[in-house]
DNA sequence: GCTCTGTGTGAGAACGTTTCCATGTTTTGG
DNA sequence: CCAAAACATGGAAACGTTCTCACACAGAGC
């Protein structure tokens, strides 16, 4: 069926050894034979068997991506990068996606494991199993997690440097002027939430601003629905924000839902700031949020799983994707106290 | 290093042959040898070698999925479903991304070959270069192509009903009274586009519209900048539309952020529908999209692709993706002509 | 003339499966 | 009681690579 390197031997009148030397550009082959046998590949459309190879040699030259829920096209940026710098290294990126947690990922896992995978890349927005770095571990596969951290799991971890992000969003708002600064993000329990949530509190905190528990909104879920609900009880409130941060665009999406229903404007009327950038400059307006510094990610990745291949019992390390403050201008200077009461309206 | 099905033999007291059995549940396996293989295996946590597997029985029980610019996270849906679909029959998904448009999708054609796929699903907003499927053809490894077709190039299909879509979206605005329906899509020379434009062109000319060419903003790219510069264009006329049809919620986004700055109303003031619905519901307000029915897509792929590994010369099939209009109120019945022309405003 | 080193080449043994074939051991049934 | 069928097991040859060895033939140095 297949071409393979007997065929080319055979069409190249050599042997199979001298096939592989010059596929691998090793040894002593003469310029004749080296010559036929590359005439020989390129005609008859030689595709190596990786099976054959990785099984032979244990070097599969593959990194698994597993990746968990990528709704909003960030996972898809990093493996992008990731996927980059692979291939600068020799590498090719296979990636398995899980979409139901708890079974899919195991599985994932297993496959990557069969297949002969050097290393893997976990992007995941959900929480993974301990299962699966049980069976990593035992198979002696290193990993890197990515955007969501496991160093307590003994995990390599490039995360973002969620903290700063999000105090250097808050302080910004309350630079402008706001003293009511809300709140709606997720109550998730990882240490990316509470990194947020932290840097919310610290930034209050350092400017000397009380922290309201009526102004803070903690959702079970990252969707719009729950971002609409929160800012339709913050702007129920006797004493309203006139500012929200949003640990996400997709809370910021819900939250600017309910602020237009109840015409107030953003940004004269509230200031809104998301989190994430994938989705903020689509929004009408384009609101403020917190970006990714995506690009070296790739980069940040493969160091931390060829250096764990090399040291496999190196200490676990983090490493940070920074973040950067998008302005559109949705964060707006406030001059008046309770600028609000008048311009408010109920449905 | 790792467990073999020699290491499960010697633990088990069996020989090989015996270890395989157990394995495949196929032959005579006396109950006390399988329950001493089975204990060993749990024991030992062995994960079998695909690569020494897919060598020998030439058969991976991979299909590969090609997944070209992810950006609105439909791809992923897509995947997702056809991982479903093909774990229901056995196969495994392995996804390669390509990022650099020409030469990525190349490789990872070759790599998927390469790792002995037995078929291909390729999943691509941008167009696939035909190299690709001469390389495929050449592998005798079926394909299926997903949202885009490539029918001329003989590969079985699995396209959106793009035209029904969008001449049931505008077919609905016109029943609803509005006369100016402005079209905003993509210029991009292929089926897809065509279909939608057609569809927006029958649904007019059906309705005995006149076909205004002032209407009709052809882009070059499914970016929200784009279709804001073409609202900007469509309602600076003198005689400006009353509802704006989007080829993508993308644009649909930009076409919104448009009508903020000019302070015009959506529905109020201008009705907005936008198409795939990866976006529409979070936008402020909600608005119209043409959704499509993606549960089935992981099935339908399947079958495609299991047809043509059966008869690998069956002629080219293609089959739909069926669209379903998503009414979240954004299209307003419209009373008055010009009802614009006085609430108009300029920044 | 002989070893030695530098070139060039091919044979063949793995890698971990699958699978066919051979060889037993029991059970069945006439 | 013996042949045939059913059950149970192991040996060993592939699959397409990689890679070590062995071998052959130069020309160089003694």
């Amino acid at each position: 069926m297949s071409v393979t390197m007997e065929g080319i031997a055979k069409a190249a009148g050599v042997s199979v050894a001298t096939v592989g030397r010059v596929l691998h550009n090793s040894g002593y082959v003469s310029a004749q034979a080296r010559a036929r046998v590359e005439q020989a590949v390129r005609a008859l459309g030689y595709i190596p068997n990786q099976n054959a190879r990785a099984l032979k040699s244990r070097r599969s030259g593959l990194i698994g991506n597993l990746v968990m829920q990528n709704l909003n096209g960030l996972s898809y940026r990093i493996t992008n990068s990731v996927l980059r710098a692979a291939e600068r290294r020799g590498y090719q990126l296979v990636t398995m996606q899980s979409a139901e947690l708890g079974k899919d990922e195991f599985r994932a896992v297993q496959s990557f494991i069969s297949l002969g995978v050097e290393g893997l890349v976990i992007t995941s927005d959900p929480l993974v199993p301990e299962t699966c770095f049980a069976m990593l571990k035992q198979a002696g596969i290193p990993a890197v997690a990515v955007e969501r951290g496991y160093l307590e799991q003994g995990i390599d971890s490039l995360t973002v440097a969620d903290f700063a992000g999000v105090y250097d969003a808050v302080l910004r708002i309350v630079q402008k002027g706001h003293r009511r600064i809300a709140l709606v993000a997720s109550a998730v329990e990882h240490s990316v939430e509470k990194e947020r949530l932290e840097g919310y509190r610290a930034a209050l905190r350092d400017s000397g601003l009380p922290e309201d528990p009526a102004l803070m909104e903690l959702v079970p879920d990252y969707t719009a629905a729950f971002g609409q609900r929160a800012a339709a009880r913050l702007f129920s409130l006797a004493d309203p924000p006139t500012a929200v941060f949003c640990g996400a665009d997709t809370l910021a999406a819900g939250v600017l839902q309910l602020l237009m229903k109840q015409r107030l404007r953003v940004p004269e009327d509230v200031s809104v700031v998301g989190y994430d950038d994938v989705l903020s400059r689509l929004f009408a307006p384009p609101i403020d949020s917190v970006a990714l510094a995506l690009e070296g990610t790739g980069e940040q990745v493969m160091e931390l799983l060829l250096r764990r291949m090399q040291q496999p019992d190196a200490p676990v390390m983090q490493k940070n994707i920074g973040t950067l403050y998008q302005d559109r201008g949705t964060v707006l200077m406030k001059h008046r106290d309770h600028s609000l009461e008048g311009g408010k309206q109920h449905e």
